[in-house]
DNA sequence: CGGTGGTTCTACAACGTTGCACACTAGCGG
DNA sequence: CCGCTAGTGTGCAACGTTGTAGAACCACCG
């Protein structure tokens, strides 16, 4: 049924082989021979037979990118990104939704899939820094987000602090005296709400603000729903506020459209700040100001990370944690014609840890 | 290195194939037999193969799905269900995403990757009814979308004129007299947009109101940016509109975001309805009615159909064409709560192609 | 006691490819 | 004319799994 090398051996009147060679771009062929193969392949739709290519090399060709869902917007972004680096290193990229479930996380660094690929770029959402044993694994690994840090893996994470605390301080600096944050995570330690969070206390304490607890929305899923309800509880509770600072741009997008149903102008009356910088911040109504943590570079950093480490394949090179430049975007929810107006600067880091690669 | 089924064959004291048995849930095993296997696997922590098995059994396990892009969220959104839709049954999916550039729609149907998978599922937008050649392939196949009929290939659509046609009636039937149309594509006869604008003049025509090319916004992608400079187009030219209908959901954000932008209220002044009732329009300002097409019947039906060729591997059984009920879901655009406003059917069609299945 | 049928397990030969080692040719310097 | 190198092509043996066929064993029936 399907055509093979042998096929296309006999046909060219050459071995098999050769025709292996021919394939795979050998230099050693004469011309004649090598056209002679190609027009056997051409004629008769041959197609190399990836399962025994991957068999015989131990190389699929593929890696995982494991986000918890594409339909939020950040993720579907990423992994656009991600493909299209992949893409154009050669690479082809598998998708695994894990719903941010610790059991569908924990599947993915040990699950049946597992094995259907080189590698694996994971950005965890339910694992934390308890599960940090799971991720000491014995294949390519890049870590993305802020759940997990120290783990014997590369890792790509984003300046939270820095960039959540230059928000504050712009929002701050347009002379707004009540700055709310919207998606506190109350008690966590770990992950982009603290981090960002951590940077909006940091804000405020450098422009010379007070704390106030009652300008702290708590709001566990960074969802436009959520966002929404979080801005209406505070608007109803009676809460003071002229500015928010929403820790994602779907809580933002939630809170402009509770702001709205509320009769209250945006940046009129409240001047407003997302993070992640999606495409949608771009067309909201009105556009909306936002924290570009860099996500291009992230999803660039990433492949180029775990290619380097599917080739360098048992090299105990030193771990690296690499952090991209992050931009405060300005845009109409702030009073801006929508310019970068600061830049956090990140770097790489070379984490040396004293375990080797399997 | 790798565990392989003869490590764990020995440490059971058994033969590989029992181990192959055991694994793959043969009946005819001896429970004391089964266990002993099993606490090997543990043990080793074996996995198999999945490169040697593709080989053996000439199936992957996986399957492709093709899309433009994955940063617009109709196709992030299709993602999403499509993957869950194939998890559920055990499978995995493979993303392209192919820019709807003629030249990476062609790949995906014969190019290097084709053979990664056991089927694809394509939703082209470069090619259409003149490369119909193209889609004759030898391999398990599922197409979506409305550029390509009638080739021998199971097929899932959505009723776009019926719907089209329903948004339209519904805008006049809140007594709006000016409906424009924005996203249309001049001297297209096919694709959605052409097919979106039959239902729009059918709308008019059934509501009595006369068609004026006025109140045709031409915008050849669909982005909100396309959308936002026709609306703008439109207002700057003094066209009087009283309603809008835009041919997708990016096109109406971007739209409402130039009626904003030229201090216009909708619904007050200008009612709104989009197309694909992707998850941002329910969060815009005002939320943005739209027509639900039945994205997740669609990812459905198409993870179904195209496994049950996959299964029927050589059958030449009837090619079906699905059209999924769509639904007319009225918003805050349109002065409404956000419930369903009126049902579209669909429907399945057997069509008999006598072409054989490779 | 032979035959029958179900159960449990195994040996062998693929699946289609590539790594390795090697054969052969021609050209060239010594 | 020998030995060496560069260029060109081939045969064989894996890679790790499963399909096929059949061996061995055990009741149980007539």
């Amino acid at each position: 049924m399907a055509v093979t090398m042998h096929d296309v051996a006999q046909r060219a009147g050459v071995s098999i082989k050769t025709v292996s060679n021919v394939v795979n771009g050998y230099p050693y062929i004469r011309a004649a021979t090598k056209e002679r193969v190609e027009a056997a392949i051409d004629e008769l739709g041959y197609r190399v037979n990836m399962s025994a290519r991957n068999l015989r090399t131990r190389r699929t060709g593929l890696i995982t990118l494991a986000v918890p869902e594409l339909s939020l917007p950040y993720f579907a972004e990423l992994a656009d990104a991600v493909i299209s680096a992949a893409d154009a290193a050669g690479w082809t990229v598998l998708i695994e939704q894990t719903s941010a479930s610790r059991e569908r996380e924990t599947e993915v660094l040990s699950g049946r899939r597992r094995h259907l690929t080189d590698g694996l770029i994971f950005s965890p959402l339910a694992l934390g820094p308890d599960d940090i044993g799971l991720f000491s694994v014995d294949f390519p690994l890049v870590i993305l987000g802020e759940r997990v840090f120290g783990a014997p893996a590369d890792h790509v994470t984003m300046n939270n602090v820095a960039a959540a605390k230059a928000a504050t301080l712009h929002l701050a600096s347009l002379g707004r005296r009540r700055i709310a944050v919207i998606g506190a995570h109350a008690g966590e330690q770990v992950g982009s709400a603290a981090l960002r969070t951590e940077g909006y206390r940091e804000g405020l304490a450098e422009a010379g603000l007070p704390f106030d607890p009652e300008l702290v929305g708590e709001a566990g899923l960074w969802h436009r729903s959520t966002g929404a309800e979080t801005m209406s509880r505070m608007l109803d509770d009676g809460v003071e506020l002229d500015a928010v600072f929403a820790l994602n741009d779907a809580l933002a997008l939630g809170a402009l459209h509770a702001l709205h149903a509320h009769r209250i102008d945006v940046p009129g009356q409240v001047a407003l700040i997302g993070f992640d910088d999606v495409d949608d911040a771009r067309y909201s109504v009105p556009a909306l100001s936002s924290v570009d943590p860099g996500r291009d570079q992230i999803a660039h950093t990433a492949v180029e990370l775990l290619l380097e480490r599917i080739a360098a394949s048992g090299d105990p090179a030193p771990f690296r944690r690499v952090v991209p430049d992050s931009r405060i975007v300005g845009r109409e929810s702030t009073g801006e014609p929508g310019d970068v107006v600061g830049v956090q600067p990140g770097g790489t880091e070379q984490v040396a840890v004293d375990m080797t690669w399997a």
